[in-house]
RNA sequence: GGGUCUGUAGCUUAGUCAGGUAGAGCGACGGGCUCUUAACCCGUAGGCCGCGGGUUCGAACCCCGUCAGACCCGCCA
């Protein structure tokens, strides 16, 4: 069973409407390991609803957090904001300064986000937290989470093993210069939290507005309750041993309200090979790996993977590797049989699972199969209208009739990845104009004669595919040599490798004056 | 220091919660498609399930220990 329809079965002993929640900070772009957060929630939403059971899905932006330090791409002018709720605070121009025509830091942020959304078929339900605060939504819960502070403060320490100072309050107001740090707060009378700044001001926050908030662990307990909420899986960080889900639970039913089990998600990681490298600084985000990436794809790659196991993002052989497992799984999906051994009934019922979720949409008929990811990177590449590569397929038996949206799609997509940086080097065809000669002394007085026996003959045939393609076998026969040793030849002269794409295809992109050149050897 | 997650074929992994003779895809190798692939179809090989103990008639699975990687115990998806 595919992790998502394990985790609904488990909510449905819950009675009731699900309520499946994710939450981010909007302190910075957003980066792809946030599509984790987003889907694997998502994913779980939509396998409840695919039970039969009731349930939403919401996303709430931390946007009442505040801006923590003055991060890379931010002017330091942004000095004066740190402790502010990024909703409260301008958003950065592309020179890094704080430009208030821009709108606010988070929507800033939040905005290109939800596009993202969009793109890999996620409309959730948008909760800004800054605006629940200021509907005064929060006021019953954080009269109890004051009344409550002791226990509350023992369960933090107790399970987190860190010592509060005695100054630790759960709510923390904004003080005179609207930054939350170096505020005391120094007494309580509903609705009101008195406090004194760090500049010697006095003031009193309204619980019931966005004058202050909750600090995080108290915020997510509450809001758990606040929302309803009945499942929210959390990155690791917050999954780990004495980490906010370990004392947001008990303080969950400390203010009344069962909190969701906790379900924790590994991380996903960018380094590793070719141009994503992490140490070389270059990442990607979202928007850009979705200029890239078909969405399905995106969803792929996360629903394929159990939430505990990390996964190991990069825009080279992995890309391949998924996206080709997609098409193949699209194309024949497993079958599940009653009668099979129950382990490869539950494998099937994953794969199935996965590839269910893997949709835009939820119910929509999953396309029959497309094109290998990979013979659509090498089309691209030797094929530069669109439409040669539709006839390309149609040939190959890969389409019929006219491409679909979602293929169409692909192929741009697939343009803009063979065109920008992340491409892998080692999957791209380049056609030589001068023989190799370390390719040429590999190759024995046979195979020379046929490469140019055959660059003779190129002289003068139809420049079609399928011509050159008679061509080649015509000369194989002529100069007596085998298919195998003969296509080794081409290979090696044409594109200095051993194999490659159909090498009558590839010839006929060529000029035929500079291959014949070519095939001369001379 | 304390804790969590991960470790299964060259690679990616299923199976671990309900213990019952290790499943799959890629790659490799072989064959087929009266023309070729990085297309398509068929087949073959490849695993002391990180390591060591224990419980059990029986362990990849449960328990203890250990090694390795990632992460957390201040903010972080």
């Amino acid at each position: 069973m595919h992790w998502a329809d394990h985790a609904a079965r488990v909510l449905a002993k819950r009675d009731g409407p699900q309520t499946v929640a994710s939450g981010i900070t909007p302190s910075g772009s957003f980066h792809i390991g946030h599509l984790r957060e987003i889907l694997s929630a998502e994913m779980i939403h939509r396998s409840c609803l695919d039970m039969g059971i009731e349930s939403r899905y919401i996303f709430i932006v931390d946007s009442m957090d505040p801006l923590r330090r003055v991060y890379s791409f931010l002017d330091g002018s942004y000095e004066k904001y740190i402790g502010h709720p990024l909703a409260f605070i301008p958003a950065p121009g592309a020179d890094g300064k704080p430009d208030s025509s821009l709108g606010s830091y988070a929507d800033h942020f939040l905005d290109p986000f939800l596009r993202s959304l969009e793109a890999i078929g996620v409309v959730p339900e948008v909760v800004l937290n800054h605006e629940v605060y200021a509907s005064g939504a929060l006021e019953s819960r954080i009269h109890s989470v004051i009344e409550k502070r002791d226990e509350i403060r023992d369960i933090i320490e107790t399970i987190s093993g860190r010592d509060l100072d005695e100054y630790w309050f759960p709510y923390n107001p904004l003080g005179s210069d609207g930054s939350i740090d170096g505020v005391r707060v120094t007494g309580y009378d509903r609705p009101y939290v008195l406090w004194k700044d760090r500049h010697g001001a006095e003031g009193k926050s309204d619980i019931r507005k966005a004058d202050g908030k909750m600090p995080w662990r108290v915020d997510w307990a509450a809001r758990w309750g606040l929302h309803g909420i009945t499942c929210e899986p959390a990155g690791k960080d917050h999954g780990s041993s004495g980490g906010s889900y370990d004392t947001g639970i008990p303080i969950s039913r400390l203010l009344g309200h069962e909190p969701p089990g906790k379900m924790v998600y590994e991380w996903i990681q960018i380094k590793g090979m070719g141009p994503m490298s992490s140490s070389s600084g270059n990442t990607i985000g979202p928007l850009e790996t979705l200029e890239i990436v078909p969405p399905e794809i995106v969803r792929y790659m996360i629903a394929r993977t159990k939430m505990s196991k990390h996964i190991d993002f990069n825009t080279g052989n992995m890309l391949f590797e998924t996206a080709d497992e997609y098409e193949r799984l699209v194309k024949s999906p497993p079958v599940v049989r009653d009668d099979g051994p129950r382990r490869k009934q539950v494998a099937a019922a994953t794969a199935r699972g996965a590839l269910r979720l893997s949709q835009l949409s939820r119910g929509a008929p999953i396309e029959a199969g497309q094109v290998p990811f990979r013979h659509l990177s090498l089309l691209a590449q030797i094929r530069s209208e669109d439409e040669l590569v539709w006839e390309s397929l149609r040939k190959s038996g890969h389409l019929s009739g006219s491409p679909s949206e979602a293929l169409k799609l692909r192929l741009s997509k697939m343009r803009a990845w063979i065109n920008g940086d992340h491409f892998p080097e080692e999957s791209r065809i380049e056609i030589s104009k001068v023989a190799d000669r370390e390719m040429v002394d590999s190759l024995d007085g046979d195979q020379i004669a046929f490469i140019r026996h055959l660059g003779d003959r190129l002289k003068e045939c139809e420049w079609n595919d399928s011509d050159i393609g008679t061509l080649i076998v015509d000369s194989m026969n002529l100069c007596n040599i085998e298919a195998r040793s003969g296509y080794l030849a081409i290979y090696s002269i044409l594109i200095g490798r051993s194999n490659g794409p159909k090498a009558s295809t590839l010839m006929a992109e060529c000029d035929r004056y500079e291959l014949s050149e070519l095939f001369s050897l001379a």
